[in-house]
DNA sequence: GTGGTCTAGACCACA
DNA sequence: GTGGTCTAGACCACA
């Protein structure tokens, strides 16, 4: 999978990082237990420092969405995705709030707005998603 | 309006005043014309520093938001708001794409999603939206 | 409150660190709401670097314990402690199985495990605990 | 005796077989005296390097736990256990300190602290425990 | 002054 | 070779 990072951005290269990968989950170009490059090997082909890369791997397993094994490095979550508990959810609603405030304030109508999620949800998974694990202990 | 601010969020405190303030407007609790707190008074008002709101409301005026004169103070833009720019467009892509992503990942489907947000859209502008200056210069 | 770190020990440091300020909470000797040094002072006062204890800190804060004010400062959770999660309880079992067995092998009683358990927790709490916060959004 | 081990767990192979080694021995599933597979059977057995089952077997070895002759092969010491020496004692108060204090925190009471010990102690050996070997030198 | 981010470089445990 | 830990040092956003 490519790595797109903007050096200039005022996001944090490890946060367009966990961006990145997570788009590559949805849009299934990254299948779940399939290894990721190892942090020194991703370090050096995206020009960054290893660091970085570290943090962005570690944020991605606390979330669940990969898992690091000490020595055969790093894989999408073979178990399948964190579920949309209530703090993704809580999170979700205050990260969209902004956003729709702001279309809202620029005249976009409702339809335009969920229009342009509607083409970037299929744009971004063309395929149908993965299941994730169920929430607490399922049998997956 | 009552401005809700959250002292330990990752969210930098005069973002929140930002997002605050745009939300009021969209949802017309703040109209076009309408007057705006000194950034003195505002400041004592919710306790934050003078700079803080100084720094809020300078973004919110180069974005379009506010005017601010300097004997009549602040105020919410009289001759509307600033319109959905290719710019705009650009900069809400680029913030949807990750939240989008990660409810895909989740196994959030699409229907579920655009609820959501249509949801978030009614709650937020329960009324009808404000009518945005037209683009300056050509139909964009 | 004082740190005492062992630089020699297997122990990574800024596990010690987290250990020796849950451990300070559980005392009574940081208090819901107390400030703790910045990352900076602390580094300087006990000759780590700061990124150690900033990892430390992270730890810390995300388990629920600390809260990171971006200017403010770092400060024990002023909403009480972290609940008895199933996670905690799955961890703590998983921690605490070696050493039972270990005790076991060695001919230690139950009696005298129980006993030691027993002090430890007096030792290390010889006030009444503090409550910690609802499970889920409760009223505190 | 069946093994148990999670690959993605952050506690290395090696201790994670360590524990559950003595844990087979607390619980009476491994006598003293009782043969051991050899590390090439075991390291097969259970799809690891052999490596990782060596280091097990040196660290119980040093330890006291079992014994490794050149031909009979590897055997839970039929001599005893190692006794509770003021190094073990010390290093288990080290390990149970953190537990401790994190259930203080979250409020756990300690009698619901000894009493998950108290299970935990009656899970793993439902049987009367192994007499050590007597402490070699001193009453301790 | 505070924490957040990033880099460069080193050593170690693990397998 | 892999990730984990630690250091030293720098720049920046925030308040």
């Amino acid at each position: 999978m490519i790595i797109q990072l903007d050096l200039q951005s005022e996001v944090p290269i490890y946060t367009q990082l966990v961006h990145q990968i997570i788009e590559g989950i949805a849009g299934g170009k990254l299948q779940p237990g399939e290894p990721l490059p190892s942090v020194r090997s991703l370090a050096s082909d995206i020009g960054i420092n290893l660091h970085t890369v570290n943090k962005a791997y570690t944020l991605l397993k606390h979330e669940g969405y990969i898992q690091v094994h000490r020595q055969k490095g790093v894989v999408v979550n073979p178990d399948g995705m964190p579920p949309v508990t209530q703090e993704f959810a809580d999170r979700q609603h205050s990260e969209l709030r902004p956003v729709i405030a702001e279309a809202i304030c620029r005249g976009m109508s409702k339809d335009e707005l969920l229009d342009i999620v509607d083409r970037l949800y299929t744009d971004i998974a063309p395929i149908t998603p993965i299941a994730p694990i169920a929430p607490q202990g399922g049998e997956n």
